[in-house]
DNA sequence: ATTAGTTCTAGTCAGTTTGACTATAACTAT
DNA sequence: ATAGTTATAGTCAAACTGACTAGAACTAAT
């Protein structure tokens, strides 16, 4: 489950965007899907989450976490599956390398038809994580480049949040984070007042696959 | 992986414990680990926890939700294996009617020797888990039993974050909680003046088995 | 019966955070 | 030069938090 940022088509904002590949074959056949695969036996569980993202898209995610592990019992018409799903944050640059093709495509996050198996709500409870997480942890900064302006962060967490933020008092909050920090270069060529660019200097999350591995 | 409160042998006080199982056979023969066994080909994820939970301790759980799934390739020197581990946390009146025997046996959370496999880090997972969510859902009600005092309350954020509270600041807190209703019992017997009863009238997490099942 | 000891409970107060808002700075386009 | 727009700093009141004070209500000891 990947969550990137592209520009809507109309207000040219930034909005998020997942891949989805196309069911090939039955069950599902020609509807659209999460990527994924087998876990093969000599690979660790966010090893397998990133080669088969890697295989199926050609995305190397900057973020990656373990989601949930979905097991219902009818998941899937055929057999029983249990999915150990991961979701991850590519970057504008990384995300626009992806292998778009017929059978590989990136959707408005908002905007799902139905997909196969219980992919809409796997998406639902992804989309829930990211909003919540993104409440108390630094993590928005992994959907954008290395340097950004602080007006291009307010558009994420809009983005990801769904309402306008306050500029003024959105400002205050990030610049008392003391993962972000001041560089002393400007974003140029825009038409007004050329914002500052910052950095985050954080690392990923507690995911106990994060937290002891440096 | 579960949680019961159980008065500490020397201060009295509650403390936070853990029912562990004794290994009866290679690898790790002799250790303690935790309650789990094989997922069946019938049941949901959560059943297969209760299930096995009840088949080694006994013990019914009023709050059940998915930890983690772990899957590194060194957790078991035999066989890969994949856990996917949920923890709960069960009532006093519960945790006093398991099956302790000689292989079946409650530990303090912060006094675990070395546990089998990668037990140990799942404990701790599960403990940041559980303080974590302490401090943003009301969960720590289902450590106690259905009328409670305040004070029984603040033990118990005393014992899982390991710190005191002021007692008065912390009522505040409480009270304003709309989950909490208050009583018109107080508890008596004890030796000084008697407390009010408060009730939970919340309901569990958002965990996905248990957003969408009412 | 009075007093001391303890917890329960309500309240005050200063420091911090948050949301709504105002104002100035710095650029581009006309 | 001027209007338009975003960037940025700052103000102010409301809400929240942590430290603290004080009275209420009970038991145990004198």
């Amino acid at each position: 489950m990947i969550f990137a940022l592209r520009p809507s088509e109309r207000s040219g904002r930034p909005t998020l965007w997942i891949p989805l590949v196309r069911r090939i074959r039955e069950p599902f056949k020609g509807l659209w899907a999460l990527p994924g695969g087998p876990l093969t036996h000599a690979e660790s569980l966010p090893d397998a989450a990133s080669r088969n993202l890697q295989e199926t898209t050609g995305l190397a995610p900057s973020y990656l976490e373990q989601l949930y592990a979905f097991g219902g019992l009818h998941r899937s018409p055929t057999q029983r599956v249990v999915s150990i799903v991961y979701w991850a944050l590519v970057q504008p640059t990384e995300a626009a390398l992806a292998d778009e093709s017929e059978n590989v495509r990136w959707f408005r996050a908002d905007r799902l038809g139905d997909l196969a198996f219980d992919h809409n709500a796997i998406v639902d409870y992804a989309l829930w994580r990211l909003r919540n997480k993104m409440a108390y942890e630094s993590i928005a900064y992994h959907l954008l480049g290395e340097y950004f302006t602080l007006a291009q962060v307010r558009e994420v967490y809009e983005a990801v949040l769904d309402r306008e933020l306050d500029p003024a008092n959105f400002r205050r909050q990030v610049k008392a984070t003391p993962e972000i920090e001041e560089t002393e270069q400007y974003l140029q060529g825009g038409k007004h007042r050329p914002p500052r660019l910052y950095r985050f200097t954080g690392r990923p999350g507690l995911d106990p696959d994060n937290r002891s591995t440096p």
